[in-house]
DNA sequence: CGCCCTTTTGAAGAAAATCAAGGGCAGTGG
DNA sequence: CCACTGCCCTTGATTTTCTTCAAAAGGGCG
């Protein structure tokens, strides 16, 4: 497996030179393994790697004081995690892995010499900032009750696993557990349990063997406020 | 008023040589005053200027399609805002003047000019960036129940405020209502009374004449499990 | 089969929203 | 000077939402 779906992310997110891609592809990398249930990175460490996911689910967590965990951002293949190190500050939150990962470990010390060359990928990781923040912003603004925001969250998933949609029905895998959802929403699983049986119920959205099953996107898109153009970056940022 | 606030944010955030300081310092720009109320930028915006708050509070915020709103972060004298222009991004949301405010408007040709040209500028502004993710992960984490959520947001804010804090009794000034609280907060009005009633009850805060007064800081923090360190980026970014 | 993990459902309790109504205080205007 | 008005804070009563506690039912896998 190559660094393909982080030059892929790369590419979305700016306009790369040719240049530009073919340093990223001849970065030096080593591939790790990690298991479900363990973390990639630990809050406080200031890692000295790039980790860019190249398959399987991540996710960025804080422990809170009673043990409990909350997510604040999910990884998927093509995204990358790491980037404090920019400014070699200690993470501020861990990453763990919520199914088996295969993870690329760029060294910074590469990595930053093609940023700080090349204008199109600084401008990459800003835009891949500023979506990461937006993000948050979103899980801050529609979590007004359970069942939004876990509209939500599916809405951001699709978006995310399937960039290109087109067509309104959708189907895609969702390889985690209700629990590990509830701990990204601030939710009690058994409430999960509760408003995906609702979901169910009014047709917006039903899982079945780890398939995620959205018959009315549009529908469920309009149940949880869900615009997605804060994850497209305009390429505005062809200029 | 001068750009002082901003050059002593950034210095705080990086090493700035002489010559950025001094650059910095010349950057000519315009001031603008914004009534309470009033919108500095609007969502959708793509501003042309970076925004210096030079006196009073601002907001950044979403509206929910219900009308109500949800603030994402408060913006302090000093901070800034409009870094989405950096990637000629348009505004994902919006900000208010939560006071009267004044603004610095720095054309953001001239900003950038600057930031490419200095690397420790270009690292201040990413370490902004990575405060603000940090800081809105922290409004997720620690937004259990409301007491919990509102003690953390007033020790953010007493933390900002007085960065160098040091002795245990802190008096503040809080230039907000109880219902700008509760659109920071995602909570009712009304509960926010309640919650500041029993901070007060419990001797851990109170607000008089627009003047909030934390008896014992240290108990504040653990309440809230408020760990400032999110906040004050280790100035490894020395290297 | 039997075990573990996940999902599902029920019932009771806590937390927060909602609805409604006073009360303080500053500014305005007669 | 005082009544009036608007804004904010405060409190009570009620309802909704979510959590907690508990237990049962599927499903994959040794």
């Amino acid at each position: 497996m190559s660094l393909a779906p982080f030059v892929e992310r790369l590419k979305r997110l700016a306009r790369l030179t040719e240049q530009d891609e073919r340093a990223l592809h001849q970065l030096p990398f080593a591939k790790r393994h990690i298991d479900k249930g363990r973390d990639a990175i630990i809050k406080g460490e200031a890692p000295s790697y790039l980790y860019v996911i190249l398959d399987g689910w991540a996710g960025r967590y804080n422990l809170r004081p009673n043990g409990s965990r909350r997510m604040t951002g999910y990884l998927l293949p093509g995204d990358f995690c790491g980037i404090h190190a920019v400014c070699h500050a200690p993470m501020d939150h861990s990453i763990t892995a919520l199914t088996n990962c295969s993870l690329a470990k760029i060294e910074l010390a590469n990595f930053n010499a093609l940023a700080t060359d090349s204008p199109a990928i600084s401008r990459a990781l800003w835009q891949a900032k500023l979506i990461d923040e937006a993000t948050l912003r979103t899980w801050l603004v529609n979590s007004t009750d359970a069942l939004r925001t876990i509209a939500h969250l599916l809405c951001e998933l699709e978006a995310r696993l399937i960039p290109d949609a087109m067509d309104n029905e959708r189907k895609l895998e969702l390889p985690i557990t209700q629990e590990q959802l509830g701990d990204a929403l601030g939710i009690t699983p058994v409430h999960v349990n509760r408003i995906m049986r609702q979901l169910r119920e009014r047709g917006l959205a039903t899982v079945h063997q780890g398939a995620l099953h959205i018959p009315d996107l549009a529908a469920l898109r309009k149940e949880a406020s869900f615009d997605p153009s804060y994850l497209h970056p305009t390429h505005a940022s062809k200029v």
